[in-house]
DNA sequence: GATGAATGAGAATTCATTCAT
DNA sequence: TATGAATGAATTCTCATTCAT
């Protein structure tokens, strides 16, 4: 909303541009991101400090850009195949929503925690939080239309609360090191848990009479 | 469990340390815990910055020392009266914590986030966290046991996932300014959630004469 | 030269204050001077800090009178048996130094080193030194005097030098680990190396009508 | 012997470094080394706090470099002219080591009073020693092979006491204002006590046919 | 554009000394 | 006298950011 001037960057700022952020993920994921100072990520991209402040404004912009590729990846494009049956979509939901969390769990704990003392960051954290439950409340919606599921939890409620428990679960089974679980058992029961809550009535056959 | 000596304080001692946590607890909700400096709190006690290392080693120890009285108020010792049904001991469950929670949402969030950075804060946590679990599971594995919910979730899964649904609507809930609820439809509907997303089946009747 | 008021202390002030002393000699030897807090002296001498300021204005005036018990010591009043020959008086003396020394050395050595930071300390120190060398110089002009030894060497340099030589000997014998003599060779070689770079006359024999 | 990179500086830097050493060494010796502050040597190099800590870890590791090069100083690589009487090449000696500590003698002093407190430094002052006392012991070997001087007391010992005595002179002469004296006069006493404490026959005139 | 030295505003912590009890 | 909590000046060290080369 802000991203001000796209400038184009000539082929070696593009480049020393993305080395900077590789290093600052990968730096942040392994001393956290408050721990890291600038030096850390110049000498780990290779560059020196001062090359550091011809991309970024401070430390917090870096990280903002880190997050919002983060957060990208957490809710993929969409479960791109359709006319699967509900219960088939929602496990694809939680399926892509796990693995995507796996994959960066470290980092996307880190950076979290960034949240509450940047303001911008959060809001990125709220914007990429809000399009994911908005997916769910559409996907509620419809069901509810359809006479799926019943209407007396709202969808907007309701997607905040089950969106809500599969980030929780994952935030906790791949923070803390004492709660681990069989990734493919935790999607089963959060997708059972998930119809469940939702009342889900078998799919009204539209077929053979 | 506790480090070498506990010393009896002397009255006054008691008073000020008092004067520290109460102050910090204040002094964090307002600016945040990595934002409050040792003198802050000394200030806003009323006392030297000596004073504060008279009884604390660190800001991190205060901190410890806050969180636990604060998780110990989240998670009340349980609803005391029995005889409920289901539903309702669900109920109640999903009301103590959001109230709890409500009450001190932004110094918990504060806390919180603490977390990661301090092994030992992260520590208090988990034991809260596991504790509120517990109560979950125990009861689930009740109304298994009972017949009245279905085992292919298992209790301890369940558990994690509902609790956690709890509490990340109430971390969401309260601590984003864009997100507010009504706190009676949120109890109600995450308890209509929960108690589904379990299968309930209505109370066997003991009755009939 | 200054120490004010005699002031008749009470029984009970007496035995508080001498614990002191002690406590600190003990602590002093134990951490160093610069180390030592004014709670650790409290602590072993089992009073309270503010006791401590009830008999000395500061550290610095407790160490004071440490140190002067210690010079005291060093310097022992002299062998107090006459009528023997220089050498043997030479080596009295050297075997008293070197004794006293090396039964305090650890605190000598580290008092010595306060002396730089503390004027009154350094005074005292010279004092004391002071004291050794005019008894070593009017040892000197005495053989002078009965020309047993040249005069081309002032009485007064002769004695710095040579006591010097002693206490500079015992200084680094005894607080550097790396240099351990054996003590009876030691006394033995300095007492050569003194008696020859006096140039010793054997004494006249007084007998012989 | 040195610790991990050596890295070499850059023009800017050095200057910046040794701008450092020369205004530490200058505070050092007006106040004390105690006495002197980070921000004072900074202030006295004419650099920001922060430099300080760009090339030192600590005073203490300002000080060592100090250190050895005052200890360095101290004993010049030895006389180079060969084919002297051994009065005069302990002259030679004494007048080299009276000299340099003269010139830097109450830096010299403050230093060797941070002995205690740190052991690395300690160990530079006592190599520095162990230097200058080895030649003195070589030089005392050779004369007893030649049968210039007995060998009744250890040409270890005897280099040991020789040296202290000297060291000891220059400390008290040059460190207390009390203790003042003609240099010249000073030297010939020294090498004259020396040399009859070795008890040296004048050299076999080779001469002579 | 790149470099890396320089800057200096903070923040934590210590401990001699005071003083109310 | 004894006690020990309270005080706060003093000092060290860090690190984001600037800027001369």
């Amino acid at each position: 909303m802000s991203t001000a001037a796209p400038k184009p960057l000539t082929r070696r700022a593009e480049r020393t541009r993305a080395k900077l952020v590789t290093a600052a993920r990968k730096v942040f994921e392994k001393h956290g991101v408050l721990e890291t100072r600038i030096v850390d990520i110049a000498k780990e991209a290779g560059v020196a400090v001062g090359s550091f402040y011809t991309y970024f404004e401070s430390k917090d912009e870096l990280l903002r850009e880190v997050a919002a590729s983060l957060y990208g990846e957490l809710i993929p494009p969409l479960p791109p195949d359709v006319g699967l049956d509900p219960r088939a979509r929602i496990e694809a939901g939680n399926r892509a929503y796990v693995s995507a969390y796996q994959k960066n769990a470290r980092i996307l704990t880190l950076v979290q925690h960034q949240t509450l003392s940047d303001a911008t960051l959060r809001g990125l954290y709220e914007e990429a939080r809000a399009a994911f439950i908005a997916r769910v409340e559409r996907s509620i919606r419809r069901l509810q239309r359809e006479g799926l599921t019943p209407k007396d939890v709202s969808a907007r409620l309701a997607a905040h609360m089950l969106a809500g428990m599969v980030h929780e679960f994952c935030y906790t089974a791949f923070g803390f090191e004492s709660l681990r679980f069989d990734p493919e058992e935790a999607i089963s029961a959060l997708t059972t848990l998930w119809t469940r809550a939702l009342a889900l009535k078998p799919e009204k056959k539209k077929s053979k009479p």
